[in-house]
DNA sequence: GCGATCCTGGCC
DNA sequence: GGCCAGGATCGC
């Protein structure tokens, strides 16, 4: 479900969560644990709550000692931020409740997602965090540090350039797909078939498209809410993603769809070259 | 680098 | 019943 902008959104409404303390702590028996024991998580009830950080689709939850709680929302993935007296949901796999008698719950019902805990605040002792490519907008994320990356990865097509969170972290489909046409590229192209100056227009076009979503507080095809249950609005701004058969909304020509790796790029032939 | 795989649910 | 879904990992 979540990519880059949608986690960000989450995190932003997840603020009045800094300063507590986890007074009680529920894990399911399901729950989807990523390198760790259901104790591990189940040991932070007690701990306060210093920060909530981001690291590409990551979630930090931030404590007030080591280790910290981690959450990645895979397909279906939830958080919410609720009354605890208001009725749980099916596949809720953990729950942190508070001294106001509100809890933030995790529900995933396809459990793609996780939950894990890193001892380091940046999550960087965490495999798949470690293994992340740049955020967006970092500074030191310059251009030529996005081509020098792709160079390591010629026989990809760019579609699962965009989508690799070892180069660039964040993009999901609908970004990428996004990216792609701003930048004007068919995205069957291949890496070592693209110029620099092309290369270096899918990363501008990559943070155009995160720092929009950001501002339209993510995207609601379905049922994405950030954490106090509010739908974002990007999804009334998108050029392709899901527009098999229309137009562009800039009129500059009809919509295909295509399958790639197994999953879905829909693209403008008109516009990207 | 690619395809299969992990899951549940919604829709045709 | 089959197909599809905001993702990532693990084999070959």
């Amino acid at each position: 479900m979540p990519e880059l902008p949608e986690v960000e959104t989450i995190r932003r409404s997840l603020a009045p969560l800094v300063g507590r303390r986890i007074a009680r702590l529920e894990l399911s028996p399901v729950a989807p644990l990523r390198h760790c024991g259901a104790h591990d998580i189940t040991a932070r009830a007690g701990a306060t709550i210093t920060d909530l950080a981001r690291r590409g689709k990551f979630l930090l939850l931030r404590l007030e000692h080591a280790p910290h709680l981690l959450v990645h929302l895979g397909m279906s993935g939830r958080l919410r931020h609720v009354g605890a007296d208001e009725a749980v949901p099916p596949h809720t796999h953990l729950r942190l409740r508070f001294a106001d008698d509100t809890e933030l719950r995790y529900i995933d019902p396809r459990r793609f997602g996780g939950i894990g805990v890193c001892n380091d605040p940046t999550g960087a002792d965490f495999p798949s965090i470690a293994q992340l490519g740049p955020e967006f907008d970092d500074a030191d994320f310059t251009p030529s540090v996005f081509v020098a990356r792709c160079r390591r990865h010629q026989g990809l097509q760019l579609k699962a350039l965009t989508l690799n969170q070892h180069i660039l972290a964040g993009l999901g489909n609908i970004y990428a797909c996004e990216a792609l046409y701003h930048a004007r590229l068919r995205p069957t192209r291949v890496v070592r078939d693209t110029t620099d100056a092309e290369l270096a227009r899918l990363l501008g076009a990559a943070q155009h498209a995160l720092r929009l979503g950001i501002a339209y507080g993510g995207t609601t095809l379905k049922d994405y809410v950030d954490g106090l249950g509010h739908r974002g609005t990007m999804q009334d701004f998108l050029h392709v993603y899901d527009r098999e058969g229309r137009t562009t909304p800039d009129g500059h020509g009809p919509v295909e769809r295509i399958v790639q790796h197994g999953r879905s790029t829909w693209w403008c032939p008109n516009v990207q070259i």
